[in-house]
DNA sequence: CGAAGACCT
DNA sequence: CAGCCAGGTCTTCGA
């Protein structure tokens, strides 16, 4: 077994180094706390999920990667073929040449540099219109697969078939982490073949993998913070959330509710916390910006609460320059004070998003920290392996996996008391896939 | 090395 | 008159 990465010792070093010179800022700041609390003892619990890693199954990824890239080979030709000549698919340039001068198809959108755009959600718009978009759309799907994880992952296996990425704790603007080398925060989970990649992530022999995933974690954080009975009552009575906010939003008996009523109502749910504006929503929801500006309008008006916490929020960051999380973390946004509207925009959006975002970094941290200290999952052999934002992955001995499942369960629900409850949905497998 | 695109929460 | 919701990492292209 390899010793600390050499990167984490260092890491380790230049906190406490940190801690020392700076130590009357962070004190200043209120940031003690969280640094010697969270932060610090962190360390070497993300030093350990680096160092065990995770089991890949070879034969799994092979057997994949073969047909996935027959399927990239085969679906070249055919879309060489539909174009009426060779040109690399993967140069979106080249792509763009051939859709809108070649074949004469209409643009339905721009990129952010001003080219025309061959992004996904561009093409879909132009599906049935010619046979290439279909098969440049499930080209990019087996290609993302190939590229990305297929090939390059068994290569940065170790001598035990186990994958070790890094947890960067000092990547993001909000508290959260990152993974890289590989990423193993970004797996593929969607559709059958997303299925299928998580199925080759394994528990080592005579073990099980218990995934455990925060429901809802951002929008109780946000009940939590804004008091806002609708969301508070809903979460208390643990009621589907976005049948909720629909039957309040429609007038409607929550059982009456249908599912474009409570599609409409998960996507404002979400975008709440992104500080969506009605021309996103008018388009996720395929409405006219000026229905959208409405069913907003209409949603504040239900959740007067809610829309007093974002505006003191906003005000509160206008004030200090800045905002804090659940523990106190602190993000600066001088952008807030730009006199360009776009750039200050952003910046109360990004205020909004990272009091949620941050709160929920910090509560699985937390629970992180609960459960690598738990002498109860110890005793199990219980291990913590991965972080996903709101989900902890565990390797456990078979015979203890359901025992350690509720033990986590326990840790992760009551790791903070906020007003509504944390829930936490489990499941237990041999693959990550079936884990979930 | 930036842009574009695609994967995740 | 355009305006496009937060936080990330990785691959590929093309200058």
């Amino acid at each position: 077994m390899p010793s600390t990465p050499p990167h984490r010792e260092a890491q380790a070093q230049a906190a406490l180094v940190c801690m020392h010179g700076y130590e009357p800022r962070l004190e200043a700041a209120g940031l003690t706390a969280l640094m010697r609390e969270l932060e610090l003892p962190l360390i070497p619990v993300l030093a350990d999920m680096e160092r065990i890693g995770i089991c890949i199954d070879f034969a799994a990824f092979k057997s994949f990667l073969a047909e996935v890239s027959a399927e990239v080979e085969s679906r070249t030709a055919r879309l060489h073929e539909l174009a009426g000549g060779p040109f690399n698919v993967r140069s979106s340039q080249q792509l763009a040449q051939i859709l809108f001068q070649k074949l004469g198809l209409k643009p339905a959108g721009k990129t952010p540099g001003g080219a025309l755009s061959t992004a996904n959600e561009a093409l879909e718009k132009l599906e049935g219109q010619h046979p290439l978009i279909a098969e440049i759309l499930a080209f990019r799907t087996v290609e993302k697969l190939r590229s990305t994880y297929l090939e390059p992952m068994p290569r940065l296996a170790d001598a035990h078939g186990r994958l070790h990425t890094r947890f960067n704790q000092l990547a993001t603007a909000t508290g959260r982490l990152s993974s890289s080398g590989p990423n193993l925060q970004n797996i593929p989970i969607r559709g059958p073949q997303g299925k299928r990649m998580r199925a080759c992530f394994t528990a080592a022999e005579g073990n099980l993998l218990v995934a455990a995933d925060y429901s809802q974690v951002e929008l109780r954080v946000l009940a939590h913070f804004s008091q806002d009975p609708a969301l508070v009552e809903a979460f208390l009575h643990d009621e589907d959330i976005h049948s909720r906010t629909a039957a309040l939003l429609f007038e409607k008996d929550a059982s009456a509710i249908s599912p474009d009523e409570r599609r409409g109502a998960k996507t404002i749910n979400f975008g709440l916390i992104y500080g969506m504006g009605p021309q996103k929503l008018a388009r996720e929801l395929s409405i006219t910006t000026n229905q959208a500006k409405e069913f907003i309008a209409r949603y504040f008006e239900k959740l007067g609460t809610l829309k007093a916490f974002y505006e003191t929020l906003v005000q509160d960051a206008l004030e200090r320059g800045f905002v804090t999380t659940l523990a106190g973390r602190r993000r600066l946004l001088p952008e807030l004070f730009s006199r360009n509207q776009q750039v200050s925009a952003t910046a109360r959006r990004q205020a909004i998003n990272t009091v949620i975002q941050g709160s929920a970094a910090d509560v699985i941290k937390l629970a992180m920290l609960r459960t690598h200290a738990d002498q109860a999952l110890a005793g199990l052999g219980a291990r913590l392996i991965l972080q996903v934002h709101d989900e902890l992955l565990l390797e456990v001995p078979e015979d203890a996996a359901h025992q350690a499942a509720e033990v986590l369960r326990d840790i992760m629900q009551n790791v903070v008391s906020l007003r509504v409850p944390l829930k936490v949905d489990i499941g237990v497998g041999r693959t990550w896939a079936e884990a979930h």
